[in-house]
Formats: structure tokens, sequence, C-alpha cells
DNA sequence: GATGCAACTTGAACATGTTCATATTGATGG
DNA sequence: CCATCAATATGAACATGTTCAAGTTGCATC
């Protein structure tokens, strides 16, 4: 299948990639995603322009590498307080508010790159086969938020939630790159009420007249992931 | 504010206008919207590549019109079924539907349009001023969706369930983008299970343990809309 | 140390979205 | 019929993402 040879890397090889990204995430901070010249970053990385294109296939290649560094400086961060915290509600909004403040000095580069990635027949659509190694690793996440917390979740529940609160990271994501407000506040109010009634709402979820809801809801969503399982990912 | 003085038209220039865009759809039918090039475009017009920058500011432009393209044929569809049902599950069923089925021809094409849109800083964002007249048009749609039915619904839910349906509908809309099943025939399940469980969740959340959720959810959606319409809008 | 080969590097060349100075057209008023 | 002027039309020129054929480097093997 993607069983292609990938090259051996050197450590000269190595350097020149970091290098690269470098000056790629400086000056996407410095001037936004668009007007961010390939060219300019080659001058800035002190590489040829086709050098640029050895290590990243495309300018978008570089948004991927992007992603998994705020990934990692997300897990950073949230780490220890997953250590700590058993309370579903604080580790929830613990994660969330992780990534924004993890994403803040990128944000005037946001919106370029969340419209580049949310192309379907991008490499890098997070629901694409490309990208299902981080999605796996940020559906992950979700999982061991819900996992070492101290609330108890019907077994059908436990198997999709981390999945929707993926989907609800992605749903904030774009509420945060849209956001006008000074220093991101509205994000940060609506990541309080939303976490605060995703829990309420789980914690209801077991009476008898949203059963039959719950339950069509959820099989709903199992069969839209193994769907997506199939001539997707 | 916006008052730009837009050039008189004319006969002549409504003419050559209508003759680009027809092109252009044409040929983003026949070869997606990557893969068509401007020049491409004022080829099959019969026109210069100027000429066509000078109806489309760019190539996004001819997106916002086949957008409002869409939705006219959406609402022709639809019109019928609105007046004679009264049944909310099924208007909210038939006007999605509506929608899904009026754009299976660009299908192909759907993807990089939504990307192309769903950019913050492009002038065509759902979100942003320029697409204002047209979220308004869809959300009004909605809104009569809703009071034609004979649902009897809380004030407060009436007034935001137009904008949160048309967010629902934004969400259907990017999930048939993504859907590979034969004829799209995945989305239209989705869109059964989801009409009627949106539906169901209307009719449970009077009930007294849900009332507080509720009214947290529709104050949270009020400020966020009304944010929105500042700074934004 | 010489050889071979894969990794690395280079910059010219290409395609395409966009801009702009200039030319043409056609309706209106004299 | 002529003059005028805004609308319309044109294509050359520009910027930038991407490709590619060709050159260079450095390590492993003899």
């Amino acid at each position: 299948m993607s069983t292609a040879i990938q090259p051996q890397r050197t450590k000269r090889g190595e350097n020149s990639r970091a290098v690269i990204f470098k000056a790629a995430l400086d000056l996407f901070q410095e001037r936004g995603y668009e007007a961010t010249t390939m060219r300019a970053i080659a001058e800035r990385a002190g590489v040829s322009l086709g050098s640029s294109y050895h290590y990243f296939a495309s300018k978008e290649h570089l948004v991927l590498e992007f992603y998994r560094h705020t990934h990692d400086l997300q897990l950073e961060v949230v780490t220890p307080l997953l250590g700590r915290e058993r309370d579903l509600a604080t580790r929830l909004r613990g994660t969330i508010r992780a990534l924004v403040v993890t994403c803040e000095p990128f944000h005037a580069v946001a919106g370029s790159i969340f419209s580049t990635v949310a192309n379907p027949s991008s490499p890098l659509n997070p629901f694409g086969p490309t990208a299902k190694p981080l999605r796996d690793e940020v559906i992950g996440l979700y999982a061991e938020v819900m996992s070492g917390s101290d609330a108890r979740l019907p077994a059908d529940v436990a198997a999709e939630l981390p999945l929707l609160l993926w989907l609800y990271q992605m749903g904030i994501l774009y509420f945060w790159v849209l956001d006008k407000s000074p220093g991101r506040l509205r994000t940060l109010e609506v990541i309080d009420q939303t976490t605060d009634l995703i829990v309420r709402l789980l914690s209801v979820a077991n009476l008898p007249i949203l059963r039959g809801s719950r339950r069509r809801v959820l099989a709903l969503v199992r069969s839209i992931a193994e769907g997506s399982r199939g001539p997707t990912a």
C-alpha cells in the first residue's frame, strides 16, 4: 500500500529540515500564511527554493508539521493537569483551553491554515488518511481525558465519546479562528459554558426519556465512523 | 460605509457577465474548481482574461455567484413542499434534501469551494459581512420552515432555531462534501436520522430536567450571535 | 585512498491568479 | 453628425507555488 520508499535521513538532512521549518514558522507568525512565500522561507533558512521542496512536498505540508507541533505543545501543557485532576468537566476544560492558549501566537495565521486544511482533496484534511496518525493521537488524548476522570459513563457512550470530543475540539477551534474579541476571551467563555453543558448532558443521557435518543445518536455516530474507515481512510 | 460606487450596468455588460459565469460553471463541472483556470473560463466565454476580472474581482467571487445560484435552486425545489406540508420533521428533511440534491451535480467541485469559503479572511466566508445578504436569506428560509409548521415551540427556542438550523445545514453540507458513498446515499440517511433527532430534541426540551440546560444553550447561542454582529459583521 | 551511490542542493522554467495601462464601444447631449 | 465620457474590453507583465534536470556532497565499501 503506502510503502513508498522514504529517503534515508541523515544528520545534514535533519538539520536542513529543521532550519526550513523554523524559518517557515517565524515567517508565518510575522506575515501570515498567504503572505509568506516559499522563496522567502528558503531565503531565511539559507537554502535554495528547490531544497525546501525536497523536505516539504508543498507549502501545505509545512502546515502538517505545524499541527504536530501544536499538538505536542498542547500535550505538554495539559499532562500535569490530567495527572492530578479527576473531575471530567475540569479535565475537559483544561484540555481545550490548553489547545487554544498554545495556538494563540498563531491566531492571525490560523485562518488560512484552517481553510487550507478543510479542503477534502487536501492531503492534510483532518478526516483523510494522511492525517490519521495525528487524528488518532488527538482522539487518544480525549480517551485519556475521559477514562482518567471519576465520571462513570455507560459503555456505549464511552465508546464514541473520544471521537465526539475531537469533533467538539474542531468546532471550538473554528470558533476561535473567527473570534475577534480581545485576547480571544469570548472563546474562553464559550469553552467554559460548553464543557459544562457537555458534562451535564452526559449525566442526563441516562434518563429513560432520553435513552432512546441516546441510542440513536450513538448508533449514528458509530455508523459514520465506520463508514469513513472504509473508502475514505 | 460600503457605498462604493458600482458601475452602471448595461445590457452588453449583463450579457458578458452571464456568459462568463456560465462558462465558469460548465468548466467547474467538467474539470473541478482548481483545474479550471481563469484563462480557460475567458476563452470558453469568448472574452479576454481582463474582462473576466472586470466582472468578477477574483476566482472566489465566481463562487459567491455559484452559492446564490444553488440557493435559488434549493428554494425552487422546496417551495411546493413548504406550501402543503405542516409537519416540522418533514419540512426540515425536505429542505435539507433539496439542497443536497440541488448540489449533487457539483459534488466533485464542492470540496475546493467549501475550503475556499471556510477561510475567515476570504470575502466569501459565510460568517463574514460579504455573505450576510445570502446568509440572512438562508436563515429566513429556515424561519419559514419552522413557523409554517404545526409544531408549537417556546418563544426562546423559536428565536434562535433558524440560526441553529442554518448551522446544521452547513454541517450536513460538509458531511456531504466528504461523503464518498455511491450517490451520496449515506448523507441522505444521516439527514433522515438527524432531522428526526432534532425534532425529538425540541419536543423534550421542555421537560423540567432539561429546562435549565435549554436556557443556558439558548443564552449562549444568543450571546454568540450578537457578538458576531459586532466587530465581524 | 578510490569508487559508487544515495542523499542532498540548486536555480531555471513553467503554470496560473491577479494587476494595470491602454484601447474600443456605445449611449447621450449639443 | 460630432464630442464626450463612462462602461467595457484587451493582453502584456508580474508574483508565486511547483517541477525538474542537472550538479554536489559525503558516507560506505573495497
